[in-house]
DNA sequence: CTTTGGATCGTCT
DNA sequence: GACGATCCAAAGG
C-alpha cells in the first residue's frame, strides 16, 4: 500500500496559498490519501469567506468557522443537517477565511474500507460521489477539523500522482446554496461518474 | 433563552 | 421529484 505511493507527491503549503477560484479546479485530478484510502478529487466548490454571502464565514469569525481563518493547508471539517461532515482546504491568505469544499472523490485504493464505512448497500460509484459521502468514505469527523493536508499530522494529505486537471472542466452553480448560488464556482471533471448530482443542468465547458 | 434553517443523503413515490 | 431525519451554530429577543 505504501509503496504504491511513493512516487506521489504532497501538495505544498504554498499550493493552497492562492485564490480559491484558482486552487479550486487546481485540485481536481489530484488525490485525497491516508487511513488506507484514496481517491481522486473529481468535484470541488470555491467559498470566499467574509466576502462570500454563502460561506460560513460571512459574518466573521466564530468558533466553528475558526479553522477557516487560519493558515491554508489545513482542513476545515463542519457538521450540518444534524447528521453529516464535510470537507474543505483552506486556502490563504491567513485571515481572509477562503476555501475549497471537496464534493466528490473517485476511489482509487483502499475501496474495502470505504465499503465497510458507508455500507453494503452502497454501489461503487456512490461511495464518495457527495461532500458527506467523501467524509464518511474517509471516516473523517469532528476531530479532523484542522489536520494539516501538508504535514499529514491526521493521516490526511493531498499528492499529485502526475495527473494534470482536466484540459475542459466542466462549471456550474454551487449545489445546495441559498445565497450566490448563481456565481459559478463549482468545478468538476467532466463526464466523470463519481459526481454529485446537478451535472445535467446548468455545466458550461472551458 | 428561543428560534431558525442548513455547503446533505437516502428513501419513497 | 419530494421529503424526513436529526443536531447544533448563530442570530435575534
Amino acid at each position: 500500500m505504501k509503496s504504491s505511493f511513493a512516487r506521489h507527491r504532497v501538495l505544498p503549503r504554498s499550493f493552497y496559498k492562492g485564490d480559491p477560484r484558482e486552487v479550486g479546479p487546481a485540485l481536481l485530478n489530484k488525490l485525497l490519501v491516508g487511513r488506507g484510502r484514496a481517491g481522486r478529487i473529481v468535484e470541488v466548490e470555491a467559498y470566499l469567506g467574509t466576502e462570500d454571502p454563502a460561506s460560513h464565514a460571512y459574518h466573521g469569525p466564530t468558533r466553528r468557522n475558526a479553522t477557516m481563518f487560519g493558515p491554508p493547508g489545513r482542513l476545515y471539517v463542519y457538521f450540518t443537517y444534524g447528521m453529516h461532515f464535510c470537507a474543505n482546504a483552506v486556502c490563504g491568505p491567513e485571515g481572509i477565511s477562503r476555501a475549497v469544499l471537496l464534493r466528490a472523490l473517485a476511489p482509487v485504493a483502499g475501496i474495502e474500507l470505504m465499503r465497510v464505512a458507508r455500507g453494503p448497500a452502497v454501489v461503487d460509484r456512490h461511495l464518495s460521489s457527495g461532500p458527506a459521502k467523501l467524509c464518511q468514505a474517509f471516516g473523517i469527523g469532528r476531530a479532523d477539523d484542522g489536520a494539516d493536508l501538508v504535514t499529514g499530522d491526521k493521516d490526511l494529505v493531498i499528492a499529485d500522482d502526475g495527473t494534470p486537471p482536466p484540459a475542459r472542466s466542466a462549471i456550474s452553480g454551487r449545489v445546495g446554496v441559498a445565497s450566490a448560488a448563481e456565481v459559478p464556482w463549482r468545478w468538476w471533471v467532466e463526464g466523470d461518474l463519481n459526481v454529485s448530482r446537478g451535472t445535467s443542468r446548468v455545466a458550461v465547458v472551458l
